[in-house]
DNA sequence: ACCGAAATAGTGAACGTTCACTATTACTCG
DNA sequence: CGAGTAATAGTGAACGTTCACTATTTCGGT
């Protein structure tokens, strides 16, 4: 998180007239009518003047002139359905509560793309803070616009400083060690893309409960958080591979996995146990119903919120502690194919 | 929609400070400090005058001199997944290409709340249309603040002018051709919440498609969306009920529908037909695959965007026109138990 | 070369607040 | 009771633009 630096005083239109020899609303008429109505030579000044100081007009003393905002509002239904949506919910109803108003905006174009419109946002000084739910490259870390907002983010790179409880793939230990605990023994892990933190925190803990456990991994597949991804993963597994529990990175993975599983005949728990993650709606009625994890993304969108205002207003959050995920049993997880006589899920002793 | 009425100009602190007999200043500490640090006596002359001038500060003019905006953005990935997402998304970024700036806000409560809370944010000044896309209450639709911001609507009650187009539920009359083509003669329809225009629009259609064909219906079931509704629906369905196609209002209400007719121990497609709505990513890969129709809410956010736009600039819209609906045939649905015989999906020669 | 209109440029005020002062009033204490 | 100080209230400027004017320049036509 970056501090504000000095709040270097953007030029005015003021400035800009002087730097190019004509009258402020010489400038002004540049900026209304994109250099209509101005002689060459007058125009090519401005121009050079705004350049040369970094111009960029003042949008709030525009609207104040004016009386024209440029803000459109948008009414909602509350967002329960959707990972981001619901982050996105519990960001903004914070971000209401403690007086801020938000904008949104939805990034797309790759990283680098992002990054750009990031730094642009930011120099605007058209918002105070900046709360990123979308990965941004690490290098927009460094050398953000000296007065620029604060900027915060929910799934980032570790180079910068992510708020990491989306990352928190613990649970994925816990869906292990229940399984083993059924007796399963080997495992594949369908990962999102790894570009996120919490693909990577999934991953991690994958590798390091199998490890921590004893257990074998067939090995990790790295998806795309597609179900074409978890349907490939399954198509390319050798028929004697003998994983028989797949852990997913998400939901919409895992009918991937399930589908896949359907095409080889392999029955879903009998055969293969599959675990997905995020409770999407649908898989609650799968058949099988989708095992996954349930996590509490408005309230994680909240406290992402509740973070960015805290250093906006430079004091320590005080944030909601409350776990966020919270696994869901259903049909798709099962007793592994030669333990079948084991009970239920449940814990399982820890070799530590 | 509403025509921006007069533009009444909102009282300043000036008139409020006369009003009550003060100084500006003074006012403005009332405001700042909610009246920390004034006589009692000057604390309510000042919250009198205020009362009776409707007096609501102008935070442009606010922001100008406090060189704070009171703005955060929120930067999100491109929401392709999921619904109210999408159209967020397409409305976001029309807006964006307009040169607006959006607030997004997400309205919980009933319709009246709901309405309560628009009628303010249209009176408050802040913004220059409001795009809703939740519905809210007929009442609204009448006496809206005078110098207020223009409503357009997605999804509406009747009484208000909805932009209709997701209510176009005709794409359900195609689904219901195509399966009487495969020889089902007997229907059911699980709807979403009638609150709904787009769910009226499906129901609409149903029953007119039923009449027009002269196939049968065992009936409607109204629903909440909920995939509950749709396993409830099926549950309660007479073992001797004959209908062999279910057509429901959403995906997930169709994951409800699938998961009982399992229970029932009815296979899907070859005892019963299902038919969902929306292509929820992860019924594509459920077992079987949902069949269901594809909406284009993208073009359906940034068209409701444009139509608001438009009304801000008193000009035309400029709409795209693009078909939104578009039907997916998966596994779910199939020929009717008594035709198997009968090929694949197709159109059906019409009786009309 | 001159007139008049069109094109271009400049001046000062205004938008509605809050900031940084100064002025007044009320209160405390010797 | 008066001086000193704290509490309260008032004054004028400033924030950075655009609006509504006025002033100057340019240019075509006679």
């Amino acid at each position: 998180m970056a501090v504000p630096g000095t709040p270097r005083r953007r030029p005015t239109i003021m400035e800009v007239a002087r730097e190019a020899g004509v009258s402020h609303q010489t400038v002004s008429r540049y900026l209304r009518n994109n250099g209509e109505g101005l002689k060459d030579a007058t125009r090519e000044r401005v121009a050079a003047a705004i350049r040369e100081l970094d111009y960029r007009p003042n949008l709030v003393a525009r609207s104040m002139r004016t009386r024209r905002t440029g803000r459109l509002a948008i009414l909602l239904p509350v967002l329960h359905s959707w990972n981001a949506a619901r982050m996105l919910d519990g960001a903004v109803s914070a971000a209401h509560e403690e007086g801020f108003v938000v904008e949104v905006m939805s990034l797309d174009g790759d990283a680098r793309a992002r990054g750009e419109r990031m730094f642009e946002l930011a120099d605007s000084g058209q918002v105070e803070g900046i709360l990123s739910l979308t990965p941004l490259p690490p290098e927009s870390a460094s050398g953000l616009p000296a007065g620029a907002a604060v900027v915060v983010s929910a799934d980032y790179d570790d180079k910068m400083r992510g708020i990491g409880e989306l990352a928190d793939g613990s649970t994925v230990g816990e869906i292990i060690e229940a399984l083993a605990g059924m007796g399963h023994r080997r495992f594949l892990h369908v990962s999102g893309q790894l570009q996120f933190s919490s693909a990577r925190g999934r991953l991690r803990t994958y590798v390091d409960t199998i490890a921590r456990l004893g257990l074998e991994s067939h090995g990790v597949v790295e998806g795309d958080w597609t179900p074409e991804a978890g349907l490939e993963a399954i198509r390319s597994l050798p028929e004697d591979s003998g994983v028989t529990a797949v852990i997913a990175a998400s939901d919409v993975i895992a009918a991937g996995v399930c589908r896949g599983a359907m095409e080889r005949g392999w029955r879903i728990p009998e055969d293969l146990s599959v675990t997905g993650w995020d409770d999407n709606p649908v898989g609650a009625h799968l058949h099988p119903s989708l095992t996954t994890v349930s996590v509490d993304l408005g309230l994680l969108g909240r406290n992402a919120m509740k973070r960015l205002v805290a250093v906006v207003r430079d004091v320590e959050p005080e944030l909601v502690e409350r776990p966020l995920n919270r696994i869901v049993w259903r049909e798709s997880a099962g007793p592994a194919p030669r333990a079948r006589t084991a009970g239920g899920p449940g814990p399982v002793r820890r070799r530590a």
